[in-house]
DNA sequence: CAGCTGTGACTGGTCTGACCAGTGGACTAG
DNA sequence: CTAGTCCACTGGTCAGACCAGTCACAGCTG
């Protein structure tokens, strides 16, 4: 068994693939930037020498990948867009539709990532930060008068100061997205819930205690009544067998 | 300031667009499924009744979002995949690239996760699934004679075990992407250590206790090693400002 | 002079039709 | 039943065309 050159298994590479390529790397070197404009689909096939369809292709790639935005008459050309988390958002969905996940196992893990994040937060806070989670705190209690979704958006709020306090965007980035996910599958059932508005007194009210825990430096308690605010909120739309799974998570 | 009906930004929908959304859509549905292999080309310009290059700027689309795979000359037709990482990861790679990720970002989320997989793991663990975890230790172990790769191939194993027990392919994956990513940022640099093997059996070493600590059910101890570990290995590599928000991360 | 308007060059989106190299299944010869 | 040949069909690329829409600008209006 001697053990040769480690070959790779060879695809052939695509025009197309060559131009996207070209244009990320561009990108990544410096030589482009966001905010500048792309020559024209015309001018590109004249500069890669390539036919229309193959520029085309490239394009819809990038424009995919969140890269650039064709829009139709513009006379400057495609736009290079500034670099978001978008593709990085779409890829969590697909993977949460296509791989099938439970609704158990995304509650556990925004119960993980949000725990962490508050607990991390709780450290590094400043006196102005606080200040601005307080403020969130108020306008989730103004938000229980108007509907759900309002106190939804509110809570968004909050979870976005955590996130932004514990210097992690791909925490934020994450938590973001399962949330969207999970509100997706069972924000109707807690919109119609008949105690909706008690619901939302009581995650208010858990919130509160959370700042409390983040005030008085103790981010162990703060994250541990994160998880059980998050188990107490959604459990109840998870089969009991994974229940069990999740409280393993509220304590640490 | 009467608060009319909330009008959303209304962008043209392109044909190739509706094409890629019908097939997600199958897909999420279950209607398609990875394996199946699509029309042909001329077949689906049939079936949507667009011409060929609206079918492949769709194709193209979906390929780049790791959808399907399009082989030339394959009478079968387009390959609907199986769900994959590097759609994530591509994403992740992209994002660091332009530093909208920092390494201490992506290392501080997998302390994150990795911890908390590890205490999950350690109150659901069966006892057959210690025994995994000892023949993982073992591999890295006889690894460590090899090269750098072959450990970094055990240590995934473990990481792995890890996460299946913990019963959440969610944090599996994002654990997976993540270390990849950070792999790829320097993997260079830690297989040219002059001391890689010293940082190797360290590593090692750190395992073990990780396992001890699971063994003894002592999922808070075995998370905060597990976490240390990953400061240990990683640390050196992030600036010095942001090591301390990893160091925050360490304790609990 | 400032402001509006009409116009036209040009954009991206889509279509048609064509050619090529390569694939793989069916068919054939052994 | 196997080994080899062949060809229908595939995806990749190209060329050229039309359309609706956009934006910059020239020219008109006040």
């Amino acid at each position: 068994m001697a053990r040769g050159p480690q070959f790779q298994p060879v695809q052939p590479v695509r025009a197309y693939q060559r131009i996207v390529e070209q244009v990320e790397d561009a990108l990544a070197r410096g030589d482009l930037a966001p905010g500048q404009r792309l020559p024209s689909e015309r001018e590109l096939v004249a500069q890669f020498e390539v036919s229309r369809s193959t520029v085309r292709e490239a394009l819809r790639v990038l424009e995919s990948n969140g890269v650039v935005r064709s829009r139709p008459g513009d006379p400057n050309g495609p736009e290079l867009l500034p670099f978001s988390q978008s593709g990085l958002r779409k890829q969590m969905v697909r993977l949460a539709r296509v791989d099938e996940l439970t609704l158990a196992e995304l509650i556990g893990f925004r119960m993980i990532m949000d725990g962490a994040a508050i607990q991390v937060a709780s450290r590094l806070r400043t006196p102005e930060q606080l200040a601005e989670m307080e403020e969130t705190l108020v306008a989730m209690r103004a938000a229980i008068d108007v509907d759900f979704a309002a106190f939804s958006e509110a809570d968004l709020a909050f979870h976005d100061v955590i996130a932004r306090i514990s210097r992690n965007s791909l925490i934020q980035t994450c938590n973001e997205v399962v949330r969207g996910v999970v509100l997706s599958l069972i924000s109707d059932k807690i919109a119609h819930a008949p105690n909706s508005r008690a619901l939302m007194q009581e995650s208010l009210q858990h919130h509160a205690e959370v700042v409390d825990a983040i005030r008085a430096g103790d981010g162990h308690a703060a994250a541990r009544i994160a998880r059980q605010n998050m188990y107490d909120y959604y459990a109840g739309y998870v089969p009991d067998p994974e229940q069990e799974t999740l409280r393993a998570l509220i304590d640490d």
